[in-house]
Order: C-alpha cells, then sequence, then structure tokens
DNA sequence: TCTCTGATTAGACAAACGTCAAGACAGTGC
DNA sequence: GCACTGTCTTGACGTTTGTCTAATCAGAGA
C-alpha cells in the first residue's frame, strides 16, 4: 500500500536533482526515509544489484532482457519478478520493441540515492 | 549464514576504498553483490534509514542510544534491533561509555555504496 | 489466420523480516 | 553490598519476500 504511493512520490523526487542532502548533513525527514527507502531496499538482494549493474552499465544504455535472464541461474519469471521491483522502485524503465523488452537505467534516481550517501566528510575525528 | 560472512567482509572492504568501481562502469561480480547487497538492505527500511542519517549527522561524531529511541514511535527493542542490522552490516559502530551506549557512523562504507552509485554519466544519450 | 518465440502475470510455498513482551546484563548512586 | 536505571538479548507471532510452476499476453513470420 504505501510502497505504489512511495513509488510515485519517488518518480517526481526523480525529476528534482535537489531534493535530499547527504545523510551527513541533516536528518532525513520521515516522509523522505519513506519514499527513499524502498530504492534502497530494491538494490538490497545481490540479483537486483547485479541486474542494475548489468542495465546501468550497458554499452547503448539499455539491455534486452534476452540478455538479461541467461547471466544467472533463475528461472525466466523470477528475473521478471526482480525486474519488476526495480521498475516499481523506480529505478529502470522498460520498452517492449518487437519481440523483446529492453531495459534502462534512470540516472536521475542512482544520482538521488549516490548524494544522500555523500559524505561531506565533516563525520569522526 | 551467509548474512554473517557477508558483513564480515564487508567489513574488509571498508578498509579498501577503491574496491568498487560505479555500476554504471562495469557489471558488479556475484561475490560483490553479495556482499555490498546487505548494505543496501540495511538502508532498505524507513525507521533504519533515519537511525543511519541521525547517526551519521550528529554534531560529535556519535550520538547516545537515548536520544535516538525517543525520536521513534517504537519500543526500545526494537530500535535496538534496527541498530543491531546497521550495525551487522557494516555501517556503525557501537561503543559503551558508562550508562549509555554511542553509536557513530563509518564513513568508509557509506563513500563505498555512494561510488558504486554514482554515475559517471555515459549512459544513455 | 495460425503457430512459434519470448516476457509477464497469477498462485503457492518456504524463508526471512519487523515488531513486541519478557528476561538478563551493565553501570550508577547510596 | 544493594536497589535503581537503562540497554541488550531471547523467543514468539504476523507479514513480507524470493522462488518456482503453470497460465496468459504480445509480437513475428509463414
Amino acid at each position: 500500500m504505501s510502497k505504489q504511493a512511495a513509488a510515485l512520490t519517488l518518480t517526481d523526487i526523480t525529476a528534482d536533482a535537489s531534493c535530499c542532502p547527504p545523510i551527513t548533513e541533516h536528518r532525513i525527514p520521515a516522509e523522505t526515509a519513506a519514499i527513499l527507502a524502498p530504492a534502497f531496499k530494491a538494490l538490497g538482494d545481490p540479483v537486483r544489484l547485479q541486474l542494475m549493474s548489468m542495465i546501468a552499465s550497458a554499452s547503448e544504455g539499455e539491455i534486452c532482457v534476452c540478455e538479461l535472464t541467461p547471466a544467472f541461474e533463475l528461472s525466466g519469471p523470477t528475473i521478471s519478478h526482480h525486474l519488476k521491483t526495480l521498475r516499481e522502485a523506480g529505478l529502470v524503465d522498460a520498452e517492449r520493441r518487437g519481440t523483446w523488452v529492453y531495459y534502462r537505467a534512470r540516472p536521475g534516481i542512482l544520482h538521488q540515492l549516490a548524494t544522500l550517501l555523500t559524505a561531506q566528510t565533516p563525520v569522526d575525528a
């Protein structure tokens, strides 16, 4: 229930690259945490992390599902399930062209998460 | 079972800041994904994300549990459980001084994750 | 139109997660 | 030494997640 709302709001945030200062600067508001946590959760599975890296590092900016599926020892539906999770988290976009479906990363949200984690190193001595 | 092994290995990685190039450059090896995914998973809960931000943004570089617990509408043990998750993920360190326990962030691992997500923007057109 | 290939959806099950209540442990002050 | 305060650990329960098989949907080619 909150998942869908979060995905929608996260999509909005993706358009605004200055929403979230690093966690080393300010405490994250509960709302922001509720919105961004699903994105981290989506990356919290080894298979999805690899899928995300394969999609993000694809040479033409996109990659066919037919290349992703055989790269894992998992069934097609399972890979599809993980891709759906990444999609709902706003991390990737999917597009069907002819027989195959192509996935591409959404750099905005990745940049968002990276900025959140980037330390200005005022922490510790 | 794999969680503990991952936590240990992640602790090692924290010492090496150059282990993980951005996912936009290379596909993540399965081993690396298995090691880093638990860290993202640990950040995949709104409460833990807020806890992490409170710890990372603490003015003296550390923060007392007695400040963290009342900031949430959750029981003490539940907060303790989440802190343990962050600890096992290698994201924070805990130290007991007198009555209270103090938590401090480990900038290394945060930098690690941020680097992984940072795009050199070769993706897309 | 029919058939074939490929991706997604639906349903089911085991494992892991988030939460709380109760009990145990550590340190302080008298 | 003893009682008190505060935190952590253990055990339990309901929910969510990850995986599979079977079925459905979308497009290409004959």
